[in-house]
DNA sequence: CTTCGATTAAATGAATGCATAATGCTTTCG
DNA sequence: CGAAAGCATTATGCATTCATTTAATCGAAG
């Protein structure tokens, strides 16, 4: 897209000058999806401005944003908040996911070249070796990398960026969902079925698998997310 | 999602007063996609607050928002444009609205309620009638509202959501478009195939119609902005 | 005449201050 | 004793002000 974000990034953003309130949304976003911001607690402006040393002005900038990104929510009047993943929401945005991922799949069999497929083969075999050991966190790290390489075979950098945004929203609740190793040994078939339709560049086919890879993940973040519900109720 | 205002939407919003970077917000968005405020144009802030009768803060924050849509661009020290669209840009963004589509299609097939199909039916009437008035005007607006009620259909307010920020990139390229005639029927043709399967209920094969409509929309729209790239060159 | 540089004007980035809405507490009355 | 109303405090919305960067114009030197 015509963003100078993106267009600009490789050659010009490390001797561009970051603005407070860029450095704050990226900051802010990050301890939002590590979880050093917890889901539901409220954000006081003024608080953040002491932590991180700035006027209300930027920082209300970097709020705007981060609502419009879905992050954070913000009633007039009322301040900030770090916005709650429920149900819902994971059941709203995993179907999107899903979809965004298979066209991802599909342009990438167009586009992708052959190192590309041995660096995702690469990152394939390190993944197995994490499952092998049970390495949950290096596990999901891997993984990860491996999906943001098929997004970025399929060089459609909007698609990116909207997947990016989506992923954002959930990612705290897929670091934390323990998945049954039933599932996992799943997740790691579907992989492998993923590598081999990506090697055979095969769209149609690999775009159905991943549709279906999502669909599975959102079980699991689903039941570990019903469980959580059901003691936040008690509270 | 658990964002108010869609959470509150209807029992709500009526009495929330707006805040003015929301209004804004809203007011800027739509001149925007209307045309009034054309493509490449710079957004000086100062002339923008004396239309307005705001000052810089509230629409500081409104261009931040409006920038983040991918309806503006921001260069630190250096202003706000409207983005152009360019080629480049929908050969990104239809494929996507092509997949929100396709995966609105699948759901409305499971939710949507007989008394929506019928509406929907409705408005496909309407449309042909504008198609064999020739009433380019009036056919986009009623095509519009039932791209929109297909996606009302699928209960997916994320959804909805994303589809609409991409559709409003586009829309004033599609606006502009003049279709062929060959090109106008087949659209027709294959809004006849989607309220077909739509009353089906046929989730898969109303997908994949809507993905190529989709497809097709992309190469009129591309012709019109390649013919009016290689004008632009000229200046 | 062209080009490089400096100075100045204009626009953006950020901070401060003021007005207003919301929340919590106290007080009073039923 | 409980509930409602009024007041005080706090936080947010917006305007204003100050600082920094960009760019434009004018002048001087090659």
């Amino acid at each position: 897209m015509s963003d100078p974000k993106t267009m600009l990034a490789e050659g010009r953003q490390t001797f561009r000058r970051k603005t407070l309130h860029e450095e704050l949304t990226e900051s802010i976003r990050e301890q939002i999806i590590l979880g050093d911001l917890a889901a539901g607690t409220r954000v006081p402006e003024k608080e953040l401005c002491a932590l991180y040393g700035v006027s209300r002005t930027p920082l209300r900038e970097a709020l705007k944003v981060l609502a419009t990104d879905g992050l954070i929510n913000l009633e007039p009047n009322r301040g900030a908040w770090v916005s709650k993943i429920t149900c819902a929401d994971i059941d709203e945005v995993f179907p999107i996911m899903g979809a965004l991922e298979a066209l991802a799949g599909e342009l990438a069999c167009r586009h992708i070249r052959d190192e590309e497929i041995g660096a995702i083969r690469k990152l394939h075999r390190e993944m197995l070796g994490h499952y092998e050991k049970r390495e949950m966190g290096p596990y999901f790290e891997t993984n990860q990398r491996i999906h943001e390489a098929i997004l970025a075979a399929a060089r459609n950098n909007t698609l990116t960026t909207q997947y990016r945004s989506l992923a954002a929203r959930v990612r705290r609740a897929r670091y934390v969902a323990n998945m049954t190793m039933q599932r996992w040994s799943q997740a790691t078939e579907e992989h492998e079925q993923i590598m081999t339709y990506l090697e055979r560049r095969d769209g149609e086919s690999l775009s159905k698998i991943l549709k279906k890879h999502l669909e599975n993940k959102l079980e699991t973040v689903r039941h570990w997310l019903e469980e959580k519900e059901k003691n936040a109720d008690i509270e």
